[in-house]
RNA sequence: GCCGAAGUGGCGGAAUAGGCAGACGCGCACGACUCAAAAUCGUGUUCCCUCGGGAAUGUGGGUUCGAUUCCCACCUUCGGCACCA
């Protein structure tokens, strides 16, 4: 699901010289990070120290990465993300939580197939290689992931649970087939999800390509019955980004829906978010696709109205809904009834009433509303204002513009009087009343609309689950039997891009039987799209070998919901949306609890290439890691990615600034390697050690709460330069700096755990495991300051600084600053108009 | 057009219940060590200056003793949506 292959080894941008000497001969002590990150990450495995098992007597947490796709190899697009959440969850770890970690990859889908077109090799083969290389690369990244909790989504074990998952959302109604006009990537060959389809150009979110319509009928969820309880986020800690988007994404409006009638008596339900403008409807518009056009259209307009729906016809979509398209439309010579008064308006038809949207049919008042404005204009169409704003009289004949503003309601017998506001819905006095008035009538009532469309799952490929239904001629759609699952993937298929599934291809795999009659029937030969398999994903991990179900209850019970979810706001209006609406559905159907999946969610920025462009390969600015990895070392890349950026925005790749981290790592190195003789440090220095290192506790722990890690590390750099100058004054062997060495690698254990497990085992000589270690806790006292430096303004400008006492009393603060030889070189013998101080942290004064 | 995020040194960034702008680091310069280089260590590094200071957090206003932080208007960049009735 992390963005897919940008497989190259761009040597060129790493080129910045040889892989540089680990043994400078100088030193025995020499810092080898590459064989003593090897030496641990061998030593973790083979204790299983990081394996999670329920333990009722400590409380969980489940911290959640977003599972990578197998595209080969791993990049900063992983590293960026995983790095940084990894140090959390050990961070949580040493804080008494017992902390699930899992890992998996997102195995099915397109770049698998097209591999095996390009290259002939079999998906299965093309991933699970990828996967081998990619399991490797995360262990070197020294990462806490549980192994044992692994999933892959193209596991027959696996997808049997997919497929299970479809059949109990077919069974609870949610999943349904329908001819409709859908979205199709013509490189990809398949058809798309509303949410893959990007951009003006309406482009396939994968490959870039323009996607085009195509009439199919394909299987449905139906999300859109979830739509309101998916725009409520009051149980869970989301990005405000992530719930705008998904907020825009759903697009709610409320309004009204009512039924006008032809002439000939046909009902004609439109829906409208302004139904106190319904008096103001001077002509309506029908989609050109409208089921009724044909039946009304007047014959001395059919050929007209004909040739209009066939140009609409071979518009694209694109062209179609440009907003800056000059409206057209064709009068189909019939006319309607307005209901709330009578009148006789006529029925076009224009492409900017859209079939998708609504009923397909609108009524139009041009007064106001800027679309209807601008048709009626061209076309010459009586305008009528109904809503008059104040301290200006709207004239149907002379008006410029549509009025959508406020004003009060008139033309609109019985309501003319009424104010109608900016509001939306029916907290707008004049939307209420006449909704309420419209529902007494029985011409209509309340409506809500979407924008938000059912997702659409079927794909016409073969790497991905198949779909676990079977046709029959007489017992039409009925899903395969719950204990023959899974519905395999046959190895033996053919790599045609015919636009038709593999599958159907297959000369036996999708010959079946009904399972009513037992009859010959037929498999369906789509497979589902992947965004179905990581909707659930976050199950499997807690039993992933569990074969009575999706998941051991026992397993969800402890660990569900996730606590954390970390991983790129690419996917607000996807992943994120549809596991919701996979949860909601499930929760509903009885299988698992509560209402959301994901507690907390926290997005990383994304790394772009040094170019300032987004990396991939065929801007040749893609950056691996394993170079620096290599040249540097696992915790120094680790630490330089979580110190080089606000971690929230990201921002483009610089490897040039990795030497400070390695720098900062190699001088923690020395100062705990280098045979120093215990000093005679005064009492102040001692003092003065202790308290900075509980206020860089105090300042990392927070930080790891926020999601800060670039004030983390410095703050530990900041620490460390402390340390040298302690030593420097003789601290070395106090009991102080004893305290300072030890709590200095707890702290550094979760963001560059081998050197501090180094560190600690064999320098101090401390028990094993460092990631065993409790977090320290701060020692307030501490951490107090004996004395304050205020700063003393005149006027605004800082003149001279003073310190006093740290519990000294706002009029000793106030003596000491007037006593100050440059406050008194300013005043001059006057005195201050005013002396202001500010929260102990400053005094100012006005003169 | 609508919605959202963000603008701070050469660079990444720090500091917002309104209170010393530029922490920490990269880069750069100079010095020490070295035959030399690398590594390491030290010093300096926002800009201007008449060496007293002065200016500066996208721009212009405002509130305040005091604004990177709050308010108003605008500019730029990025992301999303877009004839949604």
């Amino acid at each position: 699901m992390i963005p897919a292959p940008k497989v190259e080894r761009a040597l060129t941008q790493v080129k910045s010289g040889p892989v540089k000497s680990e043994t400078p001969a100088r030193k025995d002590n020499a810092f080898h990070s590459l064989a003593m990150e090897r030496k641990w990450q061998a030593k973790w495995e083979a204790d299983k120290l990081y394996r999670a098992v329920i333990d009722e007597t400590r409380p969980k947490h489940y911290a959640l990465t977003m599972l990578p796709y197998t595209s080969g190899d791993l990049h900063f697009g992983h590293w960026y993300p995983m790095a940084p959440s990894d140090a959390r969850a050990r961070y949580k770890r040493m804080n008494g939580y017992n902390v699930l970690y899992p890992i998996g990859f997102d195995a099915f889908g397109l770049p698998g197939e097209n591999a095996a077109i390009k290259r002939g090799i079999h998906p299965k083969e093309w991933t699970y290689k990828n996967i081998d290389n990619m399991r490797r690369q995360l262990k070197t990244m020294g990462t806490m992931f549980d192994w044992e909790r692994e999933a892959i989504t193209a596991d027959p074990e696996y997808y049997k649970w997919t497929e299970w998952f479809f059949i109990q959302l077919f069974k609870a109604g949610l999943a349904y087939r329908k001819m409709s006009p859908v979205d199709w990537c013509p490189n990809c060959n398949t058809t798309l999800a509303r949410e893959q389809v990007w951009g003006e150009d309406r482009h396939c979110e994968r490959c870039g390509t323009p996607v085009i319509k195509k009439d199919l009928e394909q299987w449905f969820f139906k999300s859109t019955q979830y739509a309101d309880e998916l725009l409520r986020f009051d149980e869970i800690d989301w990005p405000e980004r992530v719930k705008t988007l998904q907020t825009n994404w759903i697009g709610r409006s409320e309004g009204a829906s009512v039924i006008f009638k032809t002439e000939m008596g046909d009902d004609i339900e439109i829906f409208t978010t302004r139904p106190d403008t319904l008096w103001g409807a001077t002509f309506m518009v029908f989609s050109p696709e409208h089921p009724l056009v044909d039946k009304i259209t007047a014959p001395e307009q059919k050929d007209e109205v004909e040739a209009y729906k066939q140009q609409a016809a071979r518009q694209s979509d694109i062209e179609r809904e440009a907003v800056d398209k000059e409206k057209t439309g064709v009068f189909t010579g019939a006319y309607a009834i307005n209901p709330v008064n009578n009148e006789r308006i006529p029925i076009w038809i224009a492409d900017y009433v859209l079939m998708s949207y609504g009923t397909g049919a609108i009524m139009a008042v041009p007064a106001h509303d800027e679309r209807d404005f601008a048709f009626a204009r061209k076309y010459n169409l009586p305008i009528i204002p109904v809503i008059q704003p104040e301290g200006v009289e709207l004239n149907g004949d002379t008006m410029e513009v549509a009025h959508a503003g406020e004003g009060v309601m008139i033309n609109s017998s019985p309501f003319n009087g009424t104010p109608a506001t900016s509001d939306k819905g029916m907290k707008n006095p004049a939307i209420r009343a006449v909704t309420e008035w419209l529902e007494q009538k029985r011409i209509g009532k309340r409506a809500v609309n979407y924008r938000y469309r059912d997702w659409l799952i079927s794909r016409q490929r073969y790497w991905g689950s198949p779909i676990p239904m079977i046709y029959c001629n007489v017992h039409g759609w009925n899903p395969v039997p719950e204990d023959q699952l899974p519905v395999l993937l046959p190895d033996d298929v053919e790599w045609k891009p015919t636009g038709e599934s593999p599958l159907k291809l297959h000369p036996t795999w999708k010959n079946t039987t009904c399972p009513i009659c037992g009859e010959p029937a037929t498999r369906e030969t789509d497979t589902m799209d992947t965004f179905m398999c990581s909707s659930w994903y976050h199950l499997r991990y807690l039993s992933p070998d569990y074969d009575k179900g999706p998941f051991d209850e026992a397993e969800y019970n402890y660990w569900m919901p996730v606590d954390i979810y970390t991983g790129g706001i690419e996917h607000a209006t996807m992943h994120l949306l549809y596991t919701r609406f996979f949860h909601k559905a499930m929760r509903d159907a009885g299988i698992v609890e509560g209402n959301e999946p994901m507690l907390q969610l926290r997005n990383q920025g994304i790394i772009l290439g040094g170019d300032n462009e987004k990396m991939s390969k065929s801007r040749g600015n893609v950056v691996s890691p394993d170079e620096l990895v290599a040249q540097y070392g696992t915790d120094a890349l680790r630490t330089y990615l979580m110190f080089a950026y606000r971690w929230q925005e990201g921002g483009p790749w610089n490897s040039s600034g990795i030497e400070g981290t390695a720098r900062w790592l190699r001088r923690v190195w020395t100062l705990f390697t280098d045979p120093t003789q215990p000093g005679t440090a005064s009492a102040e220095t001692r003092r003065t050690l202790r308290r900075r290192v509980h206020q860089t506790l105090r300042r990392v722990t927070n930080d790891f709460e926020d999601f800060e890690f670039n004030t983390i590390i410095s703050g530990l750099m900041e620490l460390l330069n402390e340390m040298y100058k302690a030593r420097e004054e003789g601290a070395a062997g106090s009991p102080e700096w004893e305290e300072a060495t030890e709590l200095y690698l707890k702290m550094l254990a979760p963001v560059a755990p081998h050197i501090a497990e180094e560190l600690w085992t064999n320098q101090l000589g401390k028990p094993y495991s460092i990631h065993e270690q409790k977090w320290p806790k701060v020692d307030e006292a501490a951490a107090q300051e004996d004395t304050l430096e205020l700063p003393v303004q005149i006027n605004g400008k800082v003149r001279d600084r003073i310190i006093v006492a740290a519990d000294a009393s706002e009029a000793e603060i106030k003596s000491a600053a007037l006593a100050s030889a440059a406050v008194q070189k300013y005043l001059e013998g006057r005195e201050p108009k005013k002396v202001i101080v500010a929260n102990r942290r400053l005094v100012s004064l006005v003169i």
